[in-house]
DNA sequence: GTTGAAGCGGATTGTCAATCCGCTTAGGTA
DNA sequence: TACCTAAGCGGATTGACAATCCGCTTCAAC
């Protein structure tokens, strides 16, 4: 359906691409696409016919961590434990949403109109594969029942945005990390 | 030290807030001064001239909630119950937050550089009401002892921010504020 | 009533995202 | 190798919007 990209295109794209995660791992959220586009040393056009929008390149920056973390959320579905399970499915979930802020741009917020089916196909993997570890858990009691899917999605997408509030966030990750997790465990303490 | 204002600028600024007020209740977060000031029919000079910067609106609009919350987290020092008191105060720091925007912006961020003296001076005041409940939880021992302050004060505008992500938020606050609770709460489940 | 300080207003400027279209290049064909 | 054309490029330009500046108006003290 879509023609290759020509081999300059395919360079270029990669290009703005590289400078985007690196803007990005200097601490630049914002990532305008005519600073991408300038520090890549080409032109606004180019960068705006790759992605049209800010919200396209960041869900292309996504792209990666989600498909590492569909294959970490279905082995926690495997783990013989089913809470343990969980554990290291949300621990995964928040540690790529602090790695990659563009991911967690993309999860924190909805499903977007017009999004590359790319992302669109990546969001309902992830949602499959930590349905069936979050409902193994609820069968085995382990997980307050009242909280939905959604519920959880949120809650971890919330214990990201509060590690963000405030100075080093990788030394509080255990700490709140444990809070949600003392927070959504039923039964024995 | 500050002269009285003049009888039409308190006129227009109260006219300016409400607008604000209303503005945000509608749900237009952006608070943008250009527009604010067209819908007060007043100059954009003269809403410059009240709130220099869209921050200075924000935390103008933040004050209500601010001696609100002051007022609530003093009542929760004096419970009973210390934990009790954790309680009642964590709920009242989400609440505000839900129904004043403007307050979760002021609460979540930190202190601004400029910020008026009215804004510093809530927020210490604040904070000390806080400490002194939190600090009896601790004592109580059923606050887990590794959490400081500012780990309460994040996660709750986590638990926030998680509520504002998605639908009807009203009706998954108690949920969210349970699994917080539950994930603070030292000693018996 | 007069006066000067305080306040007002909105045209204007500066900034930055986004578009548009003439030019260039890749890469297929003969 | 030369040609051809669709794909891609680039950056001047446009549009939107935040923020300023300064001549005019109003308040309120005397």
């Amino acid at each position: 359906m879509t023609p290759p990209l020509r081999a300059d295109a395919a360079r270029n794209r990669d290009q703005l691409l590289a400078t985007a995660r690196l803007a990005m791992a200097e601490g630049d959220l914002a990532l305008q696409l005519n600073d991408i586009a300038r520090r890549a040393r080409m032109g606004v056009g180019t960068a705006y016919r790759h992605f049209p929008t800010r919200r396209a390149l960041v869900e292309a920056l996504a792209d990666s961590a989600f498909t590492t973390l569909i294959e970490e959320a279905r082995n926690a579905s495997r783990h013989d434990d089913a809470w343990t399970g969980v554990e290291v499915m949300l621990r995964a979930l928040l540690l790529r949403q602090l790695t990659n802020p563009a991911f967690a741009e993309v999860i924190a917020t909805g499903p977007d109109q017009d999004a590359a089916a790319q992302t669109t196909a990546h969001r309902a993997e992830f949602r499959a594969a930590a349905r069936s570890v979050l409902e193994r858990a609820r069968q085995a009691g382990s997980l307050w029942p009242d909280l939905t899917d959604d519920d959880l999605h949120h809650l971890v997408c919330g214990t990201a945005l509060a590690l963000r509030i405030g100075d080093e966030p990788t030394s509080r990750i255990d700490r709140y990390l444990r809070v949600l997790l003392d927070g959504i465990h039923a039964g024995q303490p």
